[in-house]
DNA sequence: CTGATACTGAACCATTTAGTTCAGCATAGC
DNA sequence: GCTATGCTGAACTAAATGGTTCAGTATCAG
């Protein structure tokens, strides 16, 4: 199995937050202004940027400055990252899943 | 394409913690108690404790307390979850990122 | 019963995060 | 050139995060 850096934990903190799920699910139709992407959201323009910003950082979203606009699209392939961390580990969990439920007759008898 | 919630935002905040992937990782390979978890880590016992709470609340790891001992296990399959949404959202990554070559073309030679 | 073990809760602290406002700067359009 | 637009930076705030210590409770072992 491959030894991960923490390269993941921004990736990760990044999904993690509704807001920025969102712009990637918008930018997956198509690439947009900074104002466009703020457009739907009950939210400063600044405080958008800032998701942004994060998502930029963790490489899951690419921009380009043309002119005064700033154009945001989705960015290198760093969800492939992500999701081969959740593979190796899936299977691993799905084995131990079975085995939790012994467990759990084993114990369950002795809780208190 | 399913709705998610705001039910990932827990699952994903959980895994940008490298502790707390490191104590999936642990517990695939079977399962351990608070102290046993805590051992490898520099970390305090209570601070460790809070990891596996916050694992616990994401619903990725379950523990059963036994006398007084609690045994931390790979939880309910809430990777899915996130596998799911990260599944969901490649395809059109990926169709994207082609397109964002082009437009890279287009707007290169325009920037500043 | 006594003591050691295993965890738990409360209180605290430093840092980060998510958001704001406001002022400023560069570009686009007339 | 003037003005509106689109973004950006600085400064600030409230709340969450990641960690600590210390004191307490419950259980196991003898």
């Amino acid at each position: 199995m491959v030894q991960y850096q923490s390269e993941l934990d921004g990736a990760f903190a990044a999904l993690a937050d509704p807001t920025r799920r969102a712009i990637l699910q918008r930018l997956g139709r198509g690439s947009a202004s900074v104002s466009e992407l703020a457009e739907p959201f009950e939210m400063s323009l600044t405080g958008l940027k800032k998701h942004v910003q994060v998502l930029e950082d963790a490489e899951l979203v690419t921009t380009v400055k043309v002119g005064r606009v700033r154009r945001c699209s989705l960015g290198p392939q760093k969800l492939d990252d992500v999701q081969r961390w959740i593979e190796d580990h899936r299977q691993t969990l799905e084995d131990r899943l079975d085995r939790f439920a012994e467990l759990l007759d084993r114990t369950q008898g002795q809780e208190k």
